[in-house]
DNA sequence: GAACATCATTTCGTATCCAATGGTCGGCGA
DNA sequence: TCGCCGACCATTGGATACGAAATGATGTTC
C-alpha cells in the first residue's frame, strides 16, 4: 500500500471506495491516459451518486493523475517525455532525501525488507503483473517508511500513482524483474553495512533502468 | 500568483472560487491550525450549495492544508515542529532542483526579478502584510518559473501553500522585511554571474532564516 | 466513578431538477 | 468544396430537498 493509511479501515465512505477504484482502474490500464473519464457511467459503476464520485475525481485531480477542464470533464493526464523526466526528477530527489535520513536497521528490519523483496520473485511465476507492481511498491515503501519521515514518504507515493499509467508496462518481461530483484538485494546489503551514500546510488541507478526503459516504450512523441 | 494559471481566468467555476477563498482565509488568518471547517457555514459565505464546497475542500485535503475524518468533518492541518521541518526539506529538495536547472538569464528576465524584489521594498511602507507575503511569493516564482520545470514549481507551490498557515506570521517585521530584499539581490548577482551554486547556497540560507524565524515562533510544542 | 441509553449536530449520500457549456450535425451561401 | 451558422443534444455544474448514519455530548443508572 503505498498510502499512509493504517489506521483498520473503519468502514470506506464512498469517495475513498471510489477513489481506490479508479486508481485500480488506472493500474489495471482500463482507464488509459489522455482517455476521457465520465462521471455518470463511473457512478453507475460503483453503484453511487455522481457526488461522491466528483468528490473522488477532484482528489485525483489535486494528485495530478487527472485534468480537468470545465463544462468538458475529467480525463487521465497525459504525459509527454518532458513531464514524465520531471516526475522522476522530483522522485530522485525526494527518496534520496528519505534514504539519507535512514537509521542504522536492525535485524529484523533488514530481514523484513529480504522478505518482501523475496516476495517479487514469487510474484513472477504468475502472470499476475498487478502482484509484481504491488510486491515491487510493497519493497521500495517499506524501506521509505523506515525513514521516519512520513510526510516525505506521501509524497513520493503521490509521485509513483502520479507515473503508474505510464510504469505499468515496465515490468513485464521476465529479465526485466530478475534485475529489479537482484538489484533490490544490493540495497539490502548496502543497507546492512549502513552505507546509506551506497544505497542512493544503487536506487539512482534502479531507477534509471525504469526511466531508460519508459522513454524506449513513449518513443518520442513530443507533445500529442 | 503561485498556481499555474495562465489561462485569461475565463469565468471561474464555483468550486475554484471556493478554493480560492479558502486559500485567502487561510493566509488572513481567518482559518488558523486545528480549527474546524464547516461546511454549510462555508457554503452560506461563498453564497453556494455545500456541493461545490465539498469539491473544493476536497481539493485542498489533497493538497495537505486540510484535514479530513469521515462523519466528523474537515479542519485546517495542524503541523508539529518535525512535519513542518519535513515540509522544509522537501522545499529544499525541489527548490534546488529547480535553481539548478535555470540557464543563464537575459538582461530582460534579470531586469524583470529586480522589479519584483523591489516591489517587496515598496510594500514596506504599507501596513498590508498580505500585499508582502505575495510580492514575496511572486518574486521566488518568477524566478522558480525560468526554469521550465513547470511541474516542479507546481510542486513547490502546494509545498508552500502547505506551510501558508505557519509563514504568515514571519514577515511582520521590518527588519526581517530588509533582510529578505537584501538576500534576494545577493541571488539576482549571482544569478547575472551565471553562478547557479551560489544562488541554491544563498536560497538555502534564505530559507533557514524563515524555518529559524518559525521554529522560534512554535516553541516546541511537540504535539499538541 | 464507570457503563449505558438518549439526543442534537454534522456529515454522507441520494434523487431530482435546471442552467450553462461544448460538441455535433445539417443546411446554407459564396 | 469550403466555411459559417444555427439547432440540437450530451455532459457537466450546481441547487434543493430529503433521509441515513455516525459522532460527541448529555443524562441516567448501577
Amino acid at each position: 500500500m503505498v498510502s499512509a493509511e493504517t489506521e483498520p479501515a473503519r468502514r470506506a465512505t464512498s469517495v475513498q471506495r471510489a477513489v481506490e477504484e479508479i486508481r485500480r482502474m488506472l493500474r489495471s490500464r482500463e482507464l488509459v491516459p489522455g482517455q476521457q473519464v465520465r462521471q455518470e457511467t463511473l457512478a453507475a459503476r460503483l453503484g453511487v451518486s455522481r457526488i461522491p464520485v466528483r468528490e473522488a475525481l477532484k482528489t485525483l485531480e489535486a494528485e495530478g493523475v487527472l485534468r480537468h477542464e470545465p463544462h468538458v470533464g475529467y480525463a487521465v493526464a497525459r504525459l509527454n517525455a518532458d513531464e514524465l523526466a520531471q516526475v522522476y526528477l522530483m522522485r530522485r530527489a525526494l527518496e534520496t532525501e528519505v534514504l539519507r535520513a535512514l537509521p542504522r536497521l536492525t535485524a529484523d528490519q533488514l530481514r523484513e525488507l529480504t522478505t518482501l523483496n523475496e516476495a517479487i520473485t514469487e510474484q513472477v511465476d504468475r502472470v499476475d503483473v498487478a502482484g509484481i507492481v504491488a510486491a515491487n511498491q510493497a519493497f521500495h515503501f517499506a524501506m521509505f517508511r523506515l525513514s521516519g519521515l512520513d510526510l516525505v514518504v506521501d509524497e513520493i507515493g503521490r509521485l509513483w500513482r502520479r507515473s503508474e499509467p505510464y510504469r505499468t508496462v515496465h515490468l513485464y518481461d521476465s529479465g526485466g524483474r530478475a534485475r529489479v530483484v537482484r538489484e533490490h538485494r544490493k540495497m539490502i546489503t548496502a543497507l546492512r553495512r549502513g552505507d546509506t551514500g551506497a544505497v542512493v546510488a544503487l536506487m539512482d541507478a534502479h531507477r534509471d533502468h525504469t526511466v531508460a526503459d519508459l522513454s524506449a516504450a513513449l518513443g518520442l512523441p513530443p507533445r500529442a
